[in-house]
DNA sequence: CAGAATTGGTTAGTATGCTAACCAATTGAT
DNA sequence: ATCAATTGGTTAGCATACTAACCAATTCTG
Protein backbone atom coordinates (compact mmCIF):
# COMPACT_ATOMS: atom_id res chain seq x y z
CA UNK A 1 0.00 0.00 0.00
CA UNK A 2 1.49 3.34 -1.09
CA UNK A 3 1.59 5.51 1.64
CA UNK A 4 3.70 7.87 -0.32
CA UNK A 5 0.56 8.59 -1.92
CA UNK A 6 0.68 11.99 -3.92
CA UNK A 7 -1.20 15.25 -2.65
CA UNK A 8 -3.43 14.62 -5.91
CA UNK A 9 -4.36 11.06 -5.05
CA UNK A 10 -5.18 11.86 -1.95
CA UNK A 11 -7.81 15.01 -2.04
CA UNK A 12 -9.16 12.50 -4.80
CA UNK A 13 -9.33 9.38 -2.57
CA UNK A 14 -10.69 11.56 0.27
CA UNK A 15 -13.31 13.38 -1.76
CA UNK A 16 -14.15 10.32 -3.27
CA UNK A 17 -15.10 8.24 0.65
CA UNK A 18 -17.01 11.51 1.35
CA UNK A 19 -18.79 10.89 -1.39
CA UNK A 20 -19.60 7.45 -0.78
CA UNK A 21 -20.21 7.89 2.57
CA UNK A 22 -23.05 10.83 2.38
CA UNK A 23 -24.31 8.79 -0.05
CA UNK A 24 -25.14 5.62 2.26
CA UNK A 25 -26.54 7.81 4.38
CA UNK A 26 -28.84 9.87 2.04
CA UNK A 27 -29.88 6.52 0.51
CA UNK A 28 -32.53 5.66 2.57
CA UNK A 29 -33.90 9.08 1.96
CA UNK A 30 -33.90 8.37 -1.53
CA UNK A 31 -30.85 10.95 -2.39
CA UNK A 32 -27.59 11.59 -3.19
CA UNK A 33 -24.80 13.92 -2.52
CA UNK A 34 -25.30 15.65 -5.84
CA UNK A 35 -29.41 15.79 -5.38
CA UNK A 36 -28.58 16.68 -1.71
CA UNK A 37 -26.89 19.83 -2.67
CA UNK A 38 -28.96 20.75 -5.48
CA UNK A 39 -31.98 21.07 -2.95
CA UNK A 40 -29.55 22.82 -0.53
CA UNK A 41 -28.73 25.72 -2.61
CA UNK A 42 -32.21 25.96 -3.57
CA UNK A 43 -33.48 26.03 0.33
CA UNK A 44 -30.59 28.84 1.20
CA UNK A 45 -31.88 30.78 -2.24
CA UNK A 46 -34.75 33.01 -1.16
CA UNK A 47 -36.19 32.95 -4.82
CA UNK A 48 -36.31 30.26 -7.69
CA UNK A 49 -33.34 30.46 -9.70
CA UNK A 50 -32.76 29.50 -13.02
CA UNK A 51 -30.69 26.32 -13.93
CA UNK A 52 -27.60 28.70 -15.31
CA UNK A 53 -27.78 29.56 -11.42
CA UNK A 54 -28.06 26.84 -9.83
CA UNK A 55 -25.04 25.39 -12.35
CA UNK A 56 -22.95 28.11 -10.95
CA UNK A 57 -23.51 27.32 -7.37
CA UNK A 58 -22.89 24.18 -7.90
CA UNK A 59 -19.64 24.70 -9.51
CA UNK A 60 -20.89 22.10 -12.64
CA UNK A 61 -22.15 22.71 -16.29
CA UNK A 62 -25.00 23.23 -17.44
CA UNK A 63 -25.59 20.08 -19.48
CA UNK A 64 -25.20 18.09 -15.80
CA UNK A 65 -27.52 20.11 -14.21
CA UNK A 66 -30.19 19.23 -16.93
CA UNK A 67 -29.83 15.61 -16.05
CA UNK A 68 -29.80 16.39 -12.13
CA UNK A 69 -32.93 18.43 -12.28
CA UNK A 70 -34.78 15.85 -14.24
CA UNK A 71 -34.22 13.12 -11.99
CA UNK A 72 -35.48 15.56 -9.00
CA UNK A 73 -38.33 16.58 -11.26
CA UNK A 74 -39.39 13.00 -11.90
CA UNK A 75 -39.32 12.34 -8.41
CA UNK A 76 -40.84 15.44 -7.25
CA UNK A 77 -38.59 16.94 -5.36
CA UNK A 78 -39.23 19.99 -7.58
CA UNK A 79 -41.15 22.23 -10.35
CA UNK A 80 -39.80 23.70 -13.19
CA UNK A 81 -41.62 26.79 -14.52
CA UNK A 82 -41.52 28.93 -18.06
CA UNK A 83 -40.34 32.17 -15.90
CA UNK A 84 -42.79 35.53 -17.31
CA UNK A 85 -39.42 37.68 -17.85
CA UNK A 86 -37.76 35.96 -20.11
CA UNK A 87 -39.03 32.98 -22.12
CA UNK A 88 -35.55 31.12 -22.03
CA UNK A 89 -35.50 30.46 -18.40
CA UNK A 90 -37.30 28.20 -16.36
CA UNK A 91 -37.63 28.31 -12.31
CA UNK A 92 -36.70 26.12 -10.26
CA UNK A 93 -39.06 25.31 -7.70
CA UNK A 94 -38.93 23.40 -4.13
CA UNK A 95 -41.51 20.99 -4.49
CA UNK A 96 -43.38 20.00 -0.80
CA UNK A 97 -41.97 16.90 -0.26
CA UNK A 98 -38.77 19.14 -0.57
CA UNK A 99 -39.14 22.03 1.72
CA UNK A 100 -40.70 19.27 4.59
CA UNK A 101 -37.64 16.91 4.47
CA UNK A 102 -35.28 19.35 3.71
CA UNK A 103 -34.13 20.10 7.22
CA UNK A 104 -33.18 16.54 8.25
CA UNK A 105 -31.11 16.54 5.09
CA UNK A 106 -29.23 19.26 6.02
CA UNK A 107 -28.70 17.70 9.27
CA UNK A 108 -27.61 14.21 8.13
CA UNK A 109 -24.82 16.13 6.39
CA UNK A 110 -23.96 18.03 8.92
CA UNK A 111 -24.28 15.31 11.30
CA UNK A 112 -21.53 13.40 8.65
CA UNK A 113 -19.34 16.36 9.01
CA UNK A 114 -18.91 16.09 12.73
CA UNK A 115 -18.23 12.75 12.73
CA UNK A 116 -15.46 13.20 10.07
CA UNK A 117 -13.59 16.21 11.76
CA UNK A 118 -14.16 14.93 15.04
CA UNK A 119 -10.65 14.88 16.44
CA UNK A 120 -9.45 17.31 13.69
CA UNK A 121 -8.21 20.82 15.99
CA UNK A 122 -9.44 24.19 14.56
CA UNK A 123 -6.15 25.00 13.59
CA UNK A 124 -5.46 22.18 11.30
CA UNK A 125 -8.89 22.39 9.99
CA UNK A 126 -8.70 26.15 9.12
CA UNK A 127 -4.91 25.32 7.66
CA UNK A 128 -6.14 22.26 5.65
CA UNK A 129 -9.03 24.89 4.11
CA UNK A 130 -6.99 27.73 3.39
CA UNK A 131 -5.00 25.02 1.45
CA UNK A 132 -7.57 23.45 -0.23
CA UNK A 133 -9.09 26.14 -1.60
CA UNK A 134 -5.37 28.08 -2.58
CA UNK A 135 -5.21 24.83 -4.66
CA UNK A 136 -8.29 25.10 -6.19
CA UNK A 137 -8.47 28.32 -7.09
CA UNK A 138 -5.00 27.25 -8.81
CA UNK A 139 -6.27 24.71 -10.60
CA UNK A 140 -9.28 26.91 -11.56
CA UNK A 141 -6.87 29.55 -13.58
CA UNK A 142 -6.77 29.93 -16.99
CA UNK A 143 -3.24 28.50 -17.75
CA UNK A 144 -3.78 29.17 -21.22
CA UNK A 145 -0.66 31.44 -20.97
CA UNK A 146 2.49 29.50 -20.28
CA UNK A 147 1.94 25.80 -20.36
CA UNK A 148 2.09 25.33 -23.57
CA UNK A 149 5.65 26.45 -23.89
CA UNK A 150 5.98 23.85 -27.01
CA UNK A 151 4.30 24.09 -30.40
CA UNK A 152 1.24 22.90 -30.10
CA UNK A 153 1.09 21.12 -32.88
CA UNK A 154 -2.06 20.08 -35.01
CA UNK A 155 -3.56 23.19 -34.53
CA UNK A 156 -7.36 22.01 -35.47
CA UNK A 157 -9.87 24.89 -35.06
CA UNK A 158 -12.70 22.32 -34.60
CA UNK A 159 -15.54 25.04 -35.92
CA UNK A 160 -18.22 22.29 -35.64
CA UNK A 161 -21.55 23.52 -37.71
CA UNK A 162 -20.06 26.38 -39.58
CA UNK A 163 -23.11 27.76 -40.83
CA UNK A 164 -25.99 28.16 -38.43
CA UNK A 165 -25.62 31.26 -36.90
CA UNK A 166 -22.59 32.50 -35.28
CA UNK A 167 -19.38 32.27 -37.34
CA UNK A 168 -16.64 34.79 -35.32
CA UNK A 169 -14.27 32.66 -36.52
CA UNK A 170 -11.12 31.56 -34.25
CA UNK A 171 -12.08 31.50 -30.61
CA UNK A 172 -8.64 31.88 -29.04
CA UNK A 173 -9.27 30.19 -25.99
CA UNK A 174 -7.76 27.02 -27.06
CA UNK A 175 -11.23 24.79 -27.02
CA UNK A 176 -12.59 25.62 -23.93
CA UNK A 177 -16.01 25.51 -23.69
CA UNK A 178 -18.01 28.41 -24.94
CA UNK A 179 -18.18 30.09 -21.28
CA UNK A 180 -15.36 30.91 -19.49
CA UNK A 181 -15.03 28.35 -16.68
CA UNK A 182 -18.51 30.11 -14.81
CA UNK A 183 -17.33 28.98 -11.93
CA UNK A 184 -16.28 32.05 -9.68
CA UNK B 1 -20.76 33.39 -3.77
CA UNK B 2 -20.79 31.24 -0.57
CA UNK B 3 -17.35 31.23 1.05
CA UNK B 4 -18.55 29.78 4.05
CA UNK B 5 -18.59 26.83 1.76
CA UNK B 6 -18.18 23.39 3.93
CA UNK B 7 -15.36 21.06 4.36
CA UNK B 8 -17.18 18.41 2.28
CA UNK B 9 -18.31 20.53 -0.39
CA UNK B 10 -14.64 22.07 -0.67
CA UNK B 11 -12.68 19.03 -0.25
CA UNK B 12 -14.80 18.11 -3.58
CA UNK B 13 -14.34 21.10 -5.69
CA UNK B 14 -10.85 21.21 -4.91
CA UNK B 15 -10.57 17.25 -5.82
CA UNK B 16 -12.71 18.22 -9.42
CA UNK B 17 -10.91 20.85 -9.98
CA UNK B 18 -7.73 19.36 -10.02
CA UNK B 19 -8.79 15.91 -11.97
CA UNK B 20 -9.91 18.34 -14.90
CA UNK B 21 -7.18 20.21 -15.06
CA UNK B 22 -4.79 16.73 -15.49
CA UNK B 23 -6.96 15.26 -17.94
CA UNK B 24 -6.99 18.90 -19.50
CA UNK B 25 -3.12 18.51 -19.75
CA UNK B 26 -2.79 14.77 -20.67
CA UNK B 27 -6.07 14.98 -23.23
CA UNK B 28 -3.28 15.76 -25.75
CA UNK B 29 -1.73 12.57 -25.38
CA UNK B 30 -4.87 10.74 -25.26
CA UNK B 31 -5.04 9.49 -21.69
CA UNK B 32 -6.89 10.81 -18.82
CA UNK B 33 -6.63 10.88 -15.16
CA UNK B 34 -8.37 7.20 -14.52
CA UNK B 35 -5.85 5.80 -17.04
CA UNK B 36 -2.89 7.65 -16.43
CA UNK B 37 -3.35 6.31 -12.63
CA UNK B 38 -3.83 3.17 -13.91
CA UNK B 39 -0.74 3.10 -16.50
CA UNK B 40 1.25 4.77 -13.08
CA UNK B 41 0.63 1.81 -10.99
CA UNK B 42 0.78 -1.04 -13.55
CA UNK B 43 4.82 0.85 -14.39
CA UNK B 44 5.68 0.74 -10.58
CA UNK B 45 4.79 -2.72 -10.34
CA UNK B 46 7.51 -5.00 -11.60
CA UNK B 47 5.16 -8.18 -12.08
CA UNK B 48 1.96 -8.14 -14.16
CA UNK B 49 -0.73 -7.36 -12.28
CA UNK B 50 -4.25 -8.96 -11.99
CA UNK B 51 -7.41 -6.90 -12.36
CA UNK B 52 -8.54 -6.99 -8.67
CA UNK B 53 -5.06 -6.06 -7.72
CA UNK B 54 -5.01 -3.36 -10.01
CA UNK B 55 -8.57 -2.06 -8.44
CA UNK B 56 -7.49 -2.36 -5.24
CA UNK B 57 -4.64 -0.16 -5.98
CA UNK B 58 -6.68 2.50 -7.51
CA UNK B 59 -9.28 2.53 -5.03
CA UNK B 60 -12.45 1.69 -7.33
CA UNK B 61 -14.39 -1.18 -7.51
CA UNK B 62 -13.95 -4.10 -10.24
CA UNK B 63 -16.32 -3.12 -12.59
CA UNK B 64 -14.79 0.32 -12.98
CA UNK B 65 -11.55 -1.92 -13.73
CA UNK B 66 -13.23 -3.65 -16.27
CA UNK B 67 -14.46 -0.88 -18.34
CA UNK B 68 -11.45 0.92 -17.84
CA UNK B 69 -9.25 -1.55 -18.82
CA UNK B 70 -11.23 -2.37 -22.04
CA UNK B 71 -10.65 1.11 -23.15
CA UNK B 72 -6.82 0.89 -22.20
CA UNK B 73 -6.44 -2.11 -24.18
CA UNK B 74 -8.73 -0.89 -27.06
CA UNK B 75 -6.22 1.98 -27.44
CA UNK B 76 -3.20 -0.67 -27.38
CA UNK B 77 -1.61 0.67 -24.13
CA UNK B 78 -2.19 -2.54 -22.07
CA UNK B 79 -2.56 -6.34 -22.89
CA UNK B 80 -4.32 -8.77 -21.65
CA UNK B 81 -3.40 -12.35 -20.62
CA UNK B 82 -4.87 -15.40 -18.52
CA UNK B 83 -2.75 -16.53 -16.38
CA UNK B 84 -1.33 -19.82 -16.29
CA UNK B 85 -1.59 -20.59 -12.79
CA UNK B 86 -4.66 -19.49 -12.11
CA UNK B 87 -7.37 -19.72 -14.80
CA UNK B 88 -9.33 -17.40 -13.38
CA UNK B 89 -7.19 -14.23 -13.64
CA UNK B 90 -5.68 -12.17 -16.27
CA UNK B 91 -2.40 -10.48 -16.42
CA UNK B 92 -2.23 -7.21 -17.34
CA UNK B 93 0.78 -6.09 -19.27
CA UNK B 94 1.82 -2.63 -20.20
CA UNK B 95 2.23 -2.39 -24.26
CA UNK B 96 5.19 -1.18 -25.80
CA UNK B 97 3.88 2.28 -26.46
CA UNK B 98 3.03 2.60 -22.98
CA UNK B 99 6.74 1.94 -21.61
CA UNK B 100 7.63 4.53 -24.03
CA UNK B 101 5.67 6.94 -22.95
CA UNK B 102 4.79 6.36 -19.31
CA UNK B 103 7.64 8.97 -18.01
CA UNK B 104 6.80 11.53 -19.89
CA UNK B 105 2.81 11.17 -18.52
CA UNK B 106 4.45 11.37 -15.30
CA UNK B 107 6.12 14.23 -15.41
CA UNK B 108 3.25 15.88 -17.26
CA UNK B 109 1.61 15.22 -13.57
CA UNK B 110 4.59 16.17 -11.68
CA UNK B 111 4.81 19.21 -13.33
CA UNK B 112 1.19 19.65 -12.60
CA UNK B 113 1.33 18.83 -8.73
CA UNK B 114 4.16 21.53 -8.52
CA UNK B 115 2.44 24.14 -9.77
CA UNK B 116 -0.52 23.37 -7.35
CA UNK B 117 0.97 23.31 -4.73
CA UNK B 118 4.00 26.23 -5.33
CA UNK B 119 3.21 28.70 -2.79
CA UNK B 120 2.05 26.02 -0.23
CA UNK B 121 4.87 26.02 2.88
CA UNK B 122 5.86 22.45 3.64
CA UNK B 123 4.20 23.30 7.15
CA UNK B 124 0.98 23.69 5.66
CA UNK B 125 1.14 20.80 3.22
CA UNK B 126 2.29 18.50 5.45
CA UNK B 127 -0.69 19.00 8.37
CA UNK B 128 -2.91 19.56 4.96
CA UNK B 129 -2.20 15.83 3.82
CA UNK B 130 -2.28 14.76 7.97
CA UNK B 131 -5.90 15.81 8.01
CA UNK B 132 -6.85 14.93 4.85
CA UNK B 133 -5.62 11.19 5.49
CA UNK B 134 -7.38 11.12 8.89
CA UNK B 135 -10.54 12.00 7.53
CA UNK B 136 -10.10 9.88 4.62
CA UNK B 137 -9.46 6.95 6.95
CA UNK B 138 -13.07 8.38 9.30
CA UNK B 139 -14.84 7.87 5.71
CA UNK B 140 -13.74 4.37 4.77
CA UNK B 141 -14.51 2.97 8.38
CA UNK B 142 -17.55 0.66 8.51
CA UNK B 143 -19.95 2.65 10.22
CA UNK B 144 -22.14 -0.31 10.76
CA UNK B 145 -20.66 -0.65 14.71
CA UNK B 146 -22.47 2.39 16.73
CA UNK B 147 -24.43 4.77 13.78
CA UNK B 148 -27.14 2.61 14.06
CA UNK B 149 -27.58 2.18 17.35
CA UNK B 150 -31.59 1.91 17.30
CA UNK B 151 -32.52 -1.31 16.25
CA UNK B 152 -31.36 -2.76 12.64
CA UNK B 153 -35.12 -2.95 11.28
CA UNK B 154 -35.88 -4.05 7.86
CA UNK B 155 -33.30 -7.20 8.32
CA UNK B 156 -34.53 -8.21 5.10
CA UNK B 157 -32.04 -10.73 3.10
CA UNK B 158 -32.60 -9.40 -0.68
CA UNK B 159 -31.82 -12.86 -1.83
CA UNK B 160 -31.52 -11.80 -5.58
CA UNK B 161 -31.71 -14.98 -8.47
CA UNK B 162 -32.29 -17.89 -6.45
CA UNK B 163 -32.37 -20.36 -8.66
CA UNK B 164 -29.98 -19.92 -11.72
CA UNK B 165 -27.71 -22.08 -11.17
CA UNK B 166 -25.30 -21.67 -7.56
CA UNK B 167 -28.44 -21.72 -5.12
CA UNK B 168 -26.08 -21.28 -2.06
CA UNK B 169 -28.71 -19.10 -0.24
CA UNK B 170 -28.23 -16.57 2.31
CA UNK B 171 -25.54 -14.94 2.20
CA UNK B 172 -25.25 -13.52 5.91
CA UNK B 173 -23.68 -10.57 4.64
CA UNK B 174 -26.44 -8.28 4.28
CA UNK B 175 -27.27 -6.29 1.22
CA UNK B 176 -23.07 -4.99 0.93
CA UNK B 177 -20.96 -6.23 -1.99
CA UNK B 178 -19.60 -8.85 -1.47
CA UNK B 179 -15.80 -7.87 -1.09
CA UNK B 180 -15.27 -6.19 2.32
CA UNK B 181 -14.74 -3.23 0.47
CA UNK B 182 -10.69 -3.62 -0.43
CA UNK B 183 -9.29 -0.81 -0.02
CA UNK B 184 -6.81 -1.31 2.89
C1' DC C 1 -13.14 -36.14 -2.04
C1' DA C 2 -17.68 -33.54 -2.38
C1' DG C 3 -20.12 -29.61 -1.43
C1' DA C 4 -19.75 -24.86 0.36
C1' DA C 5 -17.60 -20.67 0.19
C1' DT C 6 -14.59 -17.46 -1.83
C1' DT C 7 -12.36 -15.09 -5.51
C1' DG C 8 -11.49 -13.10 -10.32
C1' DG C 9 -13.83 -11.29 -13.90
C1' DT C 10 -17.90 -9.94 -16.49
C1' DT C 11 -22.42 -7.77 -17.84
C1' DA C 12 -26.42 -4.80 -17.15
C1' DG C 13 -28.21 -0.78 -15.49
C1' DT C 14 -27.77 3.67 -13.23
C1' DA C 15 -25.70 8.19 -11.55
C1' DT C 16 -22.90 11.92 -12.24
C1' DG C 17 -19.79 14.52 -14.64
C1' DC C 18 -17.95 16.34 -19.26
C1' DT C 19 -17.74 18.49 -24.31
C1' DA C 20 -19.77 19.48 -28.73
C1' DA C 21 -23.43 21.10 -31.14
C1' DC C 22 -27.68 22.98 -31.43
C1' DC C 23 -32.22 26.05 -30.98
C1' DA C 24 -34.78 29.88 -29.19
C1' DA C 25 -34.83 34.11 -27.05
C1' DT C 26 -32.69 38.28 -25.59
C1' DT C 27 -29.29 41.95 -25.91
C1' DG C 28 -26.17 44.96 -28.37
C1' DA C 29 -24.26 47.60 -32.08
C1' DT C 30 -24.70 50.19 -36.02
C1' DA D 1 -34.73 48.14 -37.04
C1' DT D 2 -31.80 44.66 -38.21
C1' DC D 3 -28.20 41.55 -37.88
C1' DA D 4 -24.49 39.71 -34.82
C1' DA D 5 -23.43 38.05 -30.50
C1' DT D 6 -24.64 36.26 -26.12
C1' DT D 7 -27.29 33.56 -22.98
C1' DG D 8 -30.51 29.75 -21.19
C1' DG D 9 -31.61 25.34 -22.05
C1' DT D 10 -31.42 20.97 -24.47
C1' DT D 11 -29.71 16.65 -26.71
C1' DA D 12 -26.25 13.26 -28.00
C1' DG D 13 -22.41 10.84 -26.86
C1' DC D 14 -18.70 9.69 -23.92
C1' DA D 15 -15.90 8.76 -19.39
C1' DT D 16 -15.82 7.22 -14.95
C1' DA D 17 -17.79 5.54 -10.94
C1' DC D 18 -21.23 2.50 -8.48
C1' DT D 19 -24.32 -1.84 -7.16
C1' DA D 20 -26.55 -6.12 -8.25
C1' DA D 21 -26.22 -10.33 -10.25
C1' DC D 22 -23.86 -13.72 -12.50
C1' DC D 23 -20.29 -17.54 -14.22
C1' DA D 24 -16.06 -20.04 -13.80
C1' DA D 25 -12.37 -21.46 -11.22
C1' DT D 26 -10.06 -22.20 -6.96
C1' DT D 27 -9.87 -23.07 -2.13
C1' DC D 28 -11.63 -24.54 2.22
C1' DT D 29 -14.01 -27.85 5.23
C1' DG D 30 -16.07 -31.69 7.00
Amino acid sequence: MPNDETFGQLIHGTARAWRQKLDERLKPMGLSQAKWRTLMHQSIAQDALTQAEIAARLGVEEPTVVALLHRLEQEAWITRTNSTHDRRCKMVLLGRRAQRVIVQINATADKLRHELLADITKSDLKTCMKVLARVRQRAEESDSDQATMGQPFSRVFVRRNGQTKQGHSIPRKSANSRRSRGLK
